[in-house]
DNA sequence: CGATAAGCGAGACGGTACGTCTAGTCTTCCG
DNA sequence: CGGAAGACTAGACGTACCGTCTCGCTTATCG
């Protein structure tokens, strides 16, 4: 297995950068559908030919930037499966409503659209290979909080025969659900009453069990 | 309290008509991105102020189109609600993966994204107005399945405490979720599962209860 | 030869009037171009059918229009065929110059095009019929002066040779052409030297002859 | 002074000609007002954003087109400023005639309307740039008989006080007026005429002087 | 050290749909 | 039948964006 031998000019990782920051500056400004190819070259002093060199679509640059830009939300395993799933969904419903403003100048709570969030889904749809990368994206952003309910199951806080990811199903697709379909605003009160009602059937106690 | 007194020529009925009949057939040929309002007014024989007058943007028009040509998942009340719920929900999936496949040629299942219901969800995201017709759409739609619940909960057949809203959110949510961000596969085994475990800590019994 | 039996409701003058007044009022307002029928029809409170009872076309209506309200230039024969020539260019000359204004903001002399004249000419271009009505109209505004030419002749101040027609081709050809080609401006002082040069061959002296 | 550094792709001078030849063509095909900037693009093989890249309107574009293809009209000067002119000008109203009937069917003379060269006008009147560009087109062209003129003048065959521009308004003018204005027939004798009148107070001989 | 390869900035290009505008006609109901 | 209202057909317009291509130039590594 040989190095891959590199000839030619390198590409430059300055205008990776400069690319990305402007693609995310326009993004906030203008949101999804207003955002231009030609504005994010003119932005960040860079020909489109470098742009389209490095993802071969729009729809590929935007959602490399926004698998960029969506922070690690982090799982922490308190022994309280409960507390630990509110806690990780509450910080999962906080990123799509920051998401969901992207672009958008939202005072009050008139617009209950879905903004950047449906257009990735869309963007997904429309590129079987966008699509690919979103699957692996969530796979891998879903894999810390599966590995917690196969945890909770093992030490007898879930019933055996739960699947974690029939739940995790259940746990997540509540919230996109009312995000992306029906609008339904997803408060902390509604996080606690999903994961309590989810949570209900699976042998969890209402007191978390002590490890 | 007067008659709205109309004036001037009637909108021609048979022009919506003709119009959604060419929009439909455009959309099932095409799909949502290479559906061009120029071809609808072509095959419909209609001017395109005629479509403009009706429906302010593509998206609206087509939101509007799937909105008539969905069809009405009907609701049994047998009495049996994992039963019930297992029928209404396939009957959801099946209508799901119908559209799914609209506007693509799909032989095999190497396609896994979502098609024509993410490019919806979008449309909903980028027109506030747009947005609303989708939410009263879902929320006509729903209102049978989520009466259902409640008339299971008050015979008992759910636990007094269970939020039909919420329990509803777990089983369409898993639905959505997986066609529009996971791409993974929805089967009738999965309905099962995924009405099984929702219903498992609702106090409903395995075996139905006999009215 | 039986009257023309006048059946059903006669046509309302005062929507003659109303129309007019509107497409007046629009045309200094707008100009030619941006003079919309719709607009007419709105404003002076009247169907578009009324309109096109009347005017079978936009520039039907305009030249119509144009025809109505430029204003009689009345010609004086004083005897000075010198003097009155040069009295009724200057008059015409302000007259094509207010039409040029009209339906733009001219402050300065910035913008030297042509306008609503330019756009008449056009219009009798485009209809056989409209070019018919704007040469009668010609023919009847330009017979004065013509008479004038041939009075002139007959008293000996042009010489006996001289056709009033290719002189009056002259004078006036010089001001449209300048207006609608070159546009030279078409001053007190250009009138005095188009004048003086045009008659200088044709006998006329200098002083005025008395009759 | 330094070269003008040229960056980026070149304009396509093939385009260019491509271009310019369909339009001619639709020119002549359908006349002024049914030509249609659709159909050059689809006639030159060229989207349309090159043709507005290159004439931000219609208008534009067709102004360019008839200064380009209409001839250059000779002037030649043989010492006969009578015959000079009368050639000249013979030459110009075979021009206009032929432009007269461009776009249109004329078999007899049943049509007596400008066409494009009314149109020419009227763009110019809409488009101040338009303008500037057809005065150019005027002032380059008529240079060389303005020229002509002088000279004459100079060795005597027209009267010192006369004005070139006004002596050339008078003529250019009267064919012009006919053409667009009284529709009067524009013919050899009518020129030889009209040269004749123009000259008469102005010095010239009837009979050509030797240089 | 020169040849070769690739990246880069600039901007034109093909393609294509969009939504708008205006003209002139047609249909309805009311006087 | 005239009129008001307004929908209708027809069709061009100019704009917007995408993703590709063509220049001339720069920056690397290879031979």
């Amino acid at each position: 297995m040989t190095a891959p031998v590199r000839r030619g000019r390198p590409r430059s990782e300055n205008a990776d950068v400069r690319i990305l920051e402007a693609a995310h500056e326009l993004l906030v400004e203008r949101g999804y559908d207003r955002f231009a190819m030609d504005e994010v070259a003119a932005r960040a002093a860079v020909a489109k030919t470098t742009l389209y060199r490095r993802w071969p679509t729009k729809d590929h640059l935007l959602v490399a930037l926004v698998a960029k830009i969506q922070d690690e939300v982090s799982v922490a395993d308190t022994g309280d499966i409960r507390r630990d799933l509110s806690v990780y969904l509450t910080a999962v419903a906080t990123g799509l409503d920051r998401m969901r403003r992207v672009g958008r100048d939202l005072t009050g709570e008139e617009d209950r659209s879905a903004g950047v969030v449906a257009e990735l889904v869309a963007a997904a749809a429309r590129h079987p290979d966008v699509g690919d990368v979103v699957r692996n994206l969530f796979a891998r952003r879903n894999a810390l909080p599966l590995a917690l309910l196969d945890r909770a199951r093992e030490r007898g806080a879930l019933a055996p025969g739960t699947s974690s990811e029939v739940l995790f199903d259940q746990l997540a697709g509540a919230l996109y659900y009312r995000l992306l379909v029906t609008g339904a605003p997803i408060g902390a009160d509604y996080v606690e009453e999903l994961v309590g009602q989810v949570l209900a059937g699976t042998g969890a106690t209402r007191h978390p069990e002590r490890t």
